[in-house]
DNA sequence: GTCTATACCGTGATAGAC
DNA sequence: GTCTATCACGGTATAGAC
């Protein structure tokens, strides 16, 4: 039936996407082949080529897919707190939270296609290729909303302070994305860094703190 | 002469740990070819597979390389701060201020080669693949020091804490190594990526005030 | 939309001359 | 130590049948 065929369509497409979710997460981009992609999706060479233009195009059809669903959902989070609070707007704790609740909070690293999602964030945000251009092109929009947000609830704080606690707290956070495993050889195993509900619960006063720190009223 | 020979000889080995180091930096271990690197280095294709076995034992003499006079320069601020500090042993911000400094504090970032090592490091340890290896190998002895000197300082303060704390800094810290651009765009150019010693300035308080919110004795 | 077949080029590695 | 020459393989991309 047509139905059928269309259901077999989008499968493909979306398993295309899957696979090379996860192999770009792991390898990077000049590290995937096409050919790497295609066998892992048990679909033909040329097919993933039609879809997506190219290698390029199909690598941004990944970054998209995923980031704007996460990104309506932290943009959600923001704006339930600050619309349940008063007129002097969120505390800086609730916007922080808002920010990694929604990637940390919600036990997403249980999903393979969002571990891999989150693995390939951590590589691009800190690739001096990709990172300027790909995390602005599709974060940024949104972290924007986030810093007009973070101004209020830090009164008087210098413009560049608040840039500079945010890329620290984007640092922490991807790093954490990455699930490396370095944190279990440097603790003998008594942390996990795939434990992110532990990193979670602990990278909000941490950032938090570190905000109120740096971002203190300018003098004068 | 002989000196002119051997003099030569590793001029050539260092041209190519230099050429890797820039090529790597930029594209990552997959992304780079030995030609490139041959090439780059104006040097023979083979010599590179002669003078390091091969092309992850290249990558690997290039992480080496800096990693050995970085951490020679922390562990000598680290083991300043202790002698000088009485035997409560050194504040907290001054063993932060250890771990960065020589890093961030002494426009290293001037020099091209140093820079790409800094880029390097910041993509290997946001990779899922050698994150968990490379780091550990060549970084976690001199942070397993750093560690030490953070529980004196934070008494009481959970194990976990501690280096879930260590791990966000180590976040804040590689991301700012990446200069990727990224601040400058989003801040509109009011803030520049590649000022380390801004950045520095800036992380000593911020990783400070993160630590002691987190690391609070334990209760009970 | 899907697949077969293939063009054409770059890859890491090494054997062997000097 | 250095270089030439070469191997066997895998890379992207696409033309054209169905």
């Amino acid at each position: 039936m047509a139905k059928t065929a269309v259901k077999n369509k989008v499968r493909r497409k979306d398993r295309i996407l899957d696979t090379a979710e996860a192999l770009f997460a792991r390898m990077g981009f000049v590290g995937v082949s096409m050919r790497m992609v295609a066998e892992g999706a048990q679909v033909d060479l040329a097919l993933a080529s039609y879809h997506f233009g190219n290698k390029r195009g199909l690598f941004d059809a990944v970054l998209a897919r995923r980031s704007d669903i996460i990104n309506e959902k932290r943009l959600e989070a923001l704006r339930d707190c600050i619309s349940s609070a008063g007129a002097a707007g969120p505390e800086l704790e609730a916007i922080v939270d808002a920010f990694i609740q929604p990637l940390l909070g919600v036990g997403l690293e249980k999903d393979a296609g969002w571990r891999h999602y989150m693995e390939l964030i951590a590589l691009v945000n800190s690739s001096h290729e990709l990172g300027g251009q790909a995390m602005t092109q599709f974060f940024d929009p949104l972290v924007n909303e986030f810093i007009q947000a973070l101004k209020k609830a830090l009164p008087g704080a210098a413009e560049e302070d608040i840039y500079w606690s945010h890329h620290f707290f984007s640092g922490a956070l991807t790093l954490t994305l990455a699930q490396t495993g370095r944190l279990d050889n440097l603790s003998s195993g008594k942390v996990k860094s795939n434990d992110l509900e532990a990193a979670y619960r602990r990278m909000v006063p941490f950032v938090t703190a570190g905000f109120k720190a740096l971002c203190k009223p300018e003098k004068g």
